[in-house]
DNA sequence: AAGTCACGAATGTATAGACAACTATAGACA
DNA sequence: TGTCTATAGTTGTCTATACATTCGTGACTT
């Protein structure tokens, strides 16, 4: 029961979530060895079954690395992202070791969407849409401003979700069966909003990430990521098989 | 029994491969519906566990589409590239139809690189380095700012090429054997030289691709793509499953 | 005719238990 | 001393089972 988080989600991502705190926090630094498998089962009452889910998807993603007979032990931090697997902020800043705060700026349920965002969603009556808006601060720093509109037919109880937690932009980003993502980067100056929710001054440049995704044929989100060019940048490394 | 292969793999890795198998031969064709996990743990004798994650794994990588409730999905092959293979401007405004023109600014060989340079490639010793700054005009209108410093014992004759030719830049991108890609991107201001190349304001915002190529253990090229923000975006599109 | 509800079917999650495979280490043995 | 071996500890795989969640359908009701 200790360290899990309270939220709805699936045990595997509250333990994922837990193992990502634990790194974040220094708890367990870079190169440590992790609590055994069966540790974690004693500790977090949960079965194995559940901890090898969790710990096996962080691997994949490159958070930790397990060798067979010896043990789990924590990968050095990426030097970047990966291009697709944006957006993931919350995960990114754990990882790296920094102190990760989630300010909720609006939350809300749009009756009555405006011409803009009835035509992004291609809606041609008018009917609701969820709307979010956070910044993330990294060690107290405001890093990105993610602006989340949301088709509520789709994703059900969007507004319920605990923004602070990494385990729910995960859970997110898989729970609603995709169809299509649209992915736009531009270099913007800030506007008066974003500046002053970003700590920045008007006009000073910003990393733009424009992410639209479908399920079927109909739009699922519109999402907007701002990130203060000058703390920020978006990578990929590729590398060919032989090295 | 039946369908399997008979290699020492796992079996949830002859599931992958049994049903990667059946979507290849076009035994189930796009958007085809795949027989339901209880039906594969009948005919493959394998548990549902087994079969169960052999499907999400499918899944996470794009190759099916699944919908609780209803049923596993072949989705249609990945229609697009990520962002690995931007940064051929040229060949982009031609196929958009405008009117492209290269202005060769710099075009040089650096016999002393001073260094920062030094640093980026990673010479403990000074040695040459090949340099062109070159402006891509989309219908007289400055869009990109190509700044390259390339190794010259690993590109030959890289100062005599044609840079006005779109023929060119896919050469460059395919001649030298890459074992390593690093992008970077990144929004921030233009700088004095900038603005006045791009025909901008200082400060205004631009979309900056760093490029960085190696071919074995050293640097082959280091790429600056600079784009006017007010005039372009990156973008990917990632198509997965049923449209 | 239209709405409601119950049910079946399919996927999603979770558990307990078992065995396999691998590694490091300590102890036995030559 | 050096080598081999047994063993404990850890991760990897697999099964059987149970319940939860979601969706579509068809029967029933209004």
């Amino acid at each position: 029961m200790p360290g899990l988080s309270n939220t709805a989600l699936p045990l595997y991502e509250k333990v994922k979530d837990f193992v990502l705190d634990n790194i974040g926090n220094g708890n367990w630094p870079q190169n440590e060895k992790l609590p055994s498998e069966h540790d974690l089962v004693s500790s977090l009452g949960v079965s194995r079954m559940t901890v090898h889910r969790a710990l096996r998807e962080l691997t994949d993603k490159g958070y930790l690395r397990r060798v067979q007979g010896v043990g789990t032990f924590v990968s050095p931090p990426r030097a970047q992202s990966t291009l697709i697997e944006i957006s993931n902020i919350v995960s990114e800043i754990k990882a790296r070791g920094s102190r990760h705060r989630a300010e909720v700026v609006i939350l809300e349920r749009i009756e009555r969407p405006d011409e803009m965002l009835l035509r992004a969603f291609e809606y041609t009556e008018p009917r609701p849409v969820d709307h979010s808006l956070i910044v993330h601060c990294e060690n107290g720093v405001p890093v990105q401003l993610e602006e989340r509109y949301v088709n509520p037919t789709l994703v059900k109880h969007y507004l319920d979700q605990d923004f602070t937690s990494a385990a729910t932009y995960d859970y997110l980003q898989h729970s609603t069966p995709l169809t299509e993502v649209e992915h736009l980067i531009s270099a913007i100056p800030a506007t008066e909003r974003d500046a002053k929710l970003l700590h920045i001054r008007e006009r000073d440049s910003c990393l733009v990430l424009n992410r639209k995704t479908w399920t079927g044929p109909t739009v699922a989100t519109v999402n907007t990521f701002t990130y203060v060019g000058s703390r920020y940048a978006l990578g990929s490394r590729y590398l060919s098989p032989a090295r």
